[in-house]
DNA sequence: TGCGGATATGTCAAAACCGACATAGACTCT
DNA sequence: AGAGTCTATGTCGGTTTTGACATATCCGCA
């Protein structure tokens, strides 16, 4: 990749590592890692909102402090199931979790 | 979320016991049913559409005919998880599992 | 009525997920 | 620097989910 495209995407807020990384993702893949970053994404606004700590909302949904962590990194070993359920216990309905859905990542926004 | 109170649920058809049960679920769990029901029938649609076998569809997206049934039926045994990973192998996008979520059941227009 | 293709239901071993705990890192105070 | 608060990361045992298979039910159609 040319240096000075490189540069160019560093300054918009990309990092060269991401970019290969989703190069090599299926479009399936793709659209379901950032499906679940949305959400992610949404339950941390959600949280931050409410001025509550990561510990108060794994108490109010009975989880942990860990576990919603790595909900709102958009981890691995976190379900799509997990975060949704985990989304309408804090309050949203299906229509929240639709718009949550519909809304861009800040990374891909300069795609 | 008790995956019991949900089988109770997936029968097709207005029936008393039905109704009964509904009023006893909290909002989230009906939301969570909700959701669930919703992208159920958006995978059948999306399969009757293409004029598609569940047998196919199952080899499509690496799974069996008979667990595409229970996804059809939005079984208790099928996660919001398994849903979103078929639908969006068939096709979909974040944009089309969206909309899905909005679009409300036949069943629970009456209401 | 019986056949054949499609869909529904039940079960199970293997894989994935989850809550919990420990611990590390980041940040702010004093 | 040390203590307190919050978030991130690693691990683990128990639970849930999943693909596969067997079997049952449904639905035309001859």
């Amino acid at each position: 990749m040319d240096a000075r495209k490189r540069k160019r995407l560093k300054k918009a807020g990309w990092t060269v590592g991401d970019v290969s990384d989703f190069l090599k993702l299926t479009p399936e893949e793709r659209e379901y890692v950032e499906l679940k970053l949305a959400l992610s994404r949404g339950l941390r606004l959600q949280r931050e909102e409410r001025g509550l700590t990561q510990a108060e909302v794994a108490d109010r949904v009975g989880s942990s402090q860990s576990r919603v962590a790595k909900m709102e990194l958009g981890d691995g070993s976190v379900s799509v199931d997990l975060l949704v359920r985990t989304l309408l216990k804090l309050g949203a309905n299906r229509s929240d979790v639709a718009d949550l859905l519909r809304r861009r990542g800040p990374k891909t926004r300069a795609l």
